[in-house]
DNA sequence: CTAAGTGCAAAATGTTTGCATACTT
DNA sequence: AAGTATGCAAACATTTTGCACTTAG
C-alpha cells in the first residue's frame, strides 16, 4: 500500500487532533477524542505512517504505554526539541548551541548527530515553577 | 515487594548478561542467552528495577519493538550518551561540552536539562566507515 | 474504473498478575 | 521464621492482519 495517496475525511480528522495536541498522547487519546468517528485501525495506521514521514516522535514510559509527540517542522538547521519529562511537552527550540554542539561531537568524538530529531529531556520553566 | 533486597542466582545471572551486551537488547534476546534458567516473568521484574534504578534505558522502535541499553554509571557531570540509529550502540561519552549546553539551555531556554540521562541520536565512527 | 483507504472481527504478540513454591537473610 | 523472589499458567492489553466494503482520483 502506498502511503497517503488520498485525502481522506479520517485522515484530516486524526492531524487536526493531532495538531492541536500540545504534548504526548496515545492512540487512544486521538480515539476518544474522535468519539469513535474513526476506527482504531485507522488511526494505528496513519500514526504509523506519521513516523515514518518524521512527524511524530514516539516513546514509552516504564509503564509501558506508548506515547506519540507532534513534531514541528522546520527547515532550520539548528533546530532541537526540549521534552519535559514532567509535563510531557515538546518545546522546539531554534539555536546556533546545537549546531555548536553537533560540530563539537562530529570533530572530537567522531559521530553524526542526526540533527532532524535531537530531543533532550529534562524539566521545563513551567514545571519548574511549579505549574501543575 | 521491595526491589532487590536480597540477592539471588537469577539476578546475577540476568546482570552479568546485561553487561556483557554492548548494545540495545530485548528481553527476549535475555531469555535466549539463559537459555531458560531464568524466568521471563523474572527478567520483566528485574529489568524494571533496574529502569527505575537509572541503569537502564528503554526504548522503542517504529515496529513496536521495545529495547533496552545498559547505562554504564558515572559520577562525572559532564557526561552523556551517543546512541547509534544504525548498530544501536550506546557510547558513553564525558566531555564538558555537553555541560557548556545544559548551561547555555538553562540560562537562555529556561529549561533543566536531565544530566543523569542525556542521549543523543545518529551514527557512530564504526557505521560511518561502513562496518556492518 | 482502479487504486487506495477504512473498519470490523479475529489473530498474534507482548506484558502483567495471582499464587504456590523456593530461597535469603 | 519472616520476608522476598521465582516461575508457571492465566489474564490482560495492545497492536496487527485478513478481508469485504467504501471512497478518492
Amino acid at each position: 500500500m502506498i502511503r497517503n495517496k488520498y485525502n481522506t475525511k479520517q485522515k484530516d480528522l486524526i492531524l487536526d487532533i493531532i495538531k492541536k495536541m500540545n504534548k504526548e498522547f496515545t492512540i487512544n487519546d486521538i480515539y476518544k477524542e474522535l468519539n469513535g468517528s474513526v476506527g482504531l485501525t485507522t488511526i494505528y495506521r496513519l500514526v504509523d505512517s506519521l513516523i515514518k514521514d518524521g512527524l511524530l516522535h514516539k516513546d514509552i514510559n516504564n509503564d509501558n504505554v506508548t506515547y506519540y509527540q507532534y513534531l514541528e517542522q522546520c527547515d532550520e538547521e539548528n533546530h532541537f526539541y526540549l521534552k519535559c519529562d514532567n509535563c510531557g511537552k515538546i518545546i522546539h527550540i531554534d539555536c546556533e548551541c546545537i549546531n555548536e554542539l553537533s560540530n563539537h561531537i562530529l570533530k572530537h568524538h567522531k559521530f553524526i548527530t542526526n540533527k532532524e530529531q535531537i530531543i533532550i529531556n529534562g524539566i521545563c520553566n513551567n514545571c519548574i515553577k511549579g505549574g501543575n
